[in-house]
DNA sequence: GCAGCAACCTAAAGGCTTTAGGTAGCGGCG
DNA sequence: CGCCGCTACCTAAAGCCTTTAGGTTGCTGC
């Protein structure tokens, strides 16, 4: 019989695609060996567990969501940059809700560290150089930050958002213009530069 | 031999329990079972699924939290309304982590009509009328605090915050301040008041 | 005191994960 | 060219979860 060539690649591949179709908890061993055409206990060959598979999808996740923001991030700052981040960061999870399940999916820390979220981390921190914030004050902007972007994509991804007849596109902008404005009012108080 | 009286209001209080204690998603109808000391299959009289348990749980999960923030609420308004209702939210994440994810279930639009979700969205925006508001504005403005307060209290408990030495608390009540401050800025800018 | 309604049970089917151990393509070496 | 061995893929089986069907039995009220 001819080999269907899985390889932890294809595999994790296939993962987001699924992800994206059925939703990031729906993704399964047996489902992916059946889109394979082959037996479920043959993709422990290439995969430890399904805990890996999913771990797997979320590396992935995070790397192609760093990218798009990185792409888009290129070349502007300030406002600009904010931005940008925040279209790219709620485009992906638009685009790709399974992925972007996937990238909340819980890393143990090593392999964490190890990931692009890292890279995330770095960008936003990167954006917020346009403000000119002093620490503690930056870290409090990278957490305000990362709690809308994410809270506000999870909610609109779940539906949150239909009862009201405004368009979340709209209410989006406005959240990164009072965002901007927010953190321009921070900018250090004394002349405490970085 | 002696009757367990399992009801489908102790299920569902077991169920919060366990969520708690283990995580929403791990909550199981087979668990459940164990610790009522009776077979599996006895569950089923008394709630129809396991999709159905979990929405009762999630149910009883916004009830509460609806009841805390309302508590909360009583007798303040402007900024002390808005940073009661945050740190109530927050507080009962904390405090029940099973129970919060639960209240973020997928429930079917009829279910969540007649839920706690709508006093919620009601309390949200009796905030907000101390910020007098004008339409759209208001809508965007409890997207945003939806947003930020889901999405700040969900990165918290995953241990987003853990890599960085900045009390989460103190973050918390300066991501509140700016919100303040961003809202007070945007005070319905003619005098078109409600 | 017993009739009947629940509450609880056994049985069974079907799905997912994971491990153990067998079979057979296929690339490379003699 | 052939056959050797690696490894991709398979069968089998155990364990756990959900859900349905249909049988007992405890309790409550007449």
């Amino acid at each position: 019989m001819a080999r269907a060539g899985v390889t932890p690649q294809r595999l994790t591949e296939a993962g987001a695609e699924l992800a994206d179709e059925v939703g990031f908890d729906q993704v399964t061993v047996s489902e992916l060996a059946r889109r394979f055409g082959v037996k479920v206990a043959s993709l422990y060959s290439h995969v430890r567990s399904s805990h890996d598979l999913k771990t797997r999808i979320a590396l992935l996740a995070l790397e192609e969501m760093a990218d798009r923001v990185s792409d888009a991030l290129a070349g502007r700052s300030g406002k600009e940059a904010l931005a940008a981040f925040a279209d790219a960061y709620r485009a992906y999870a638009r685009a790709h809700p399974g992925r972007y399940a996937a990238a909340r999916y819980r890393l143990d820390p090593d392999t964490a560290a190890a990931s692009a979220g890292v890279r995330h981390a770095r960008m936003m921190r990167a954006v917020l150089r346009g403000y000119h914030l002093a620490e503690p004050d930056r870290t409090h902007a990278v957490r305000m930050l990362g709690g809308i972007f994410h809270g506000y994509v999870e909610l609109e991804l779940s539906g949150g958002f239909a009862h009201t007849p405004v368009d979340p596109e709209e209410s989006w902008n406005w959240i990164v213009d009072s965002l901007d404005a927010q953190l321009r009012a921070h900018r250090a108080s004394p002349a405490s530069e970085e």
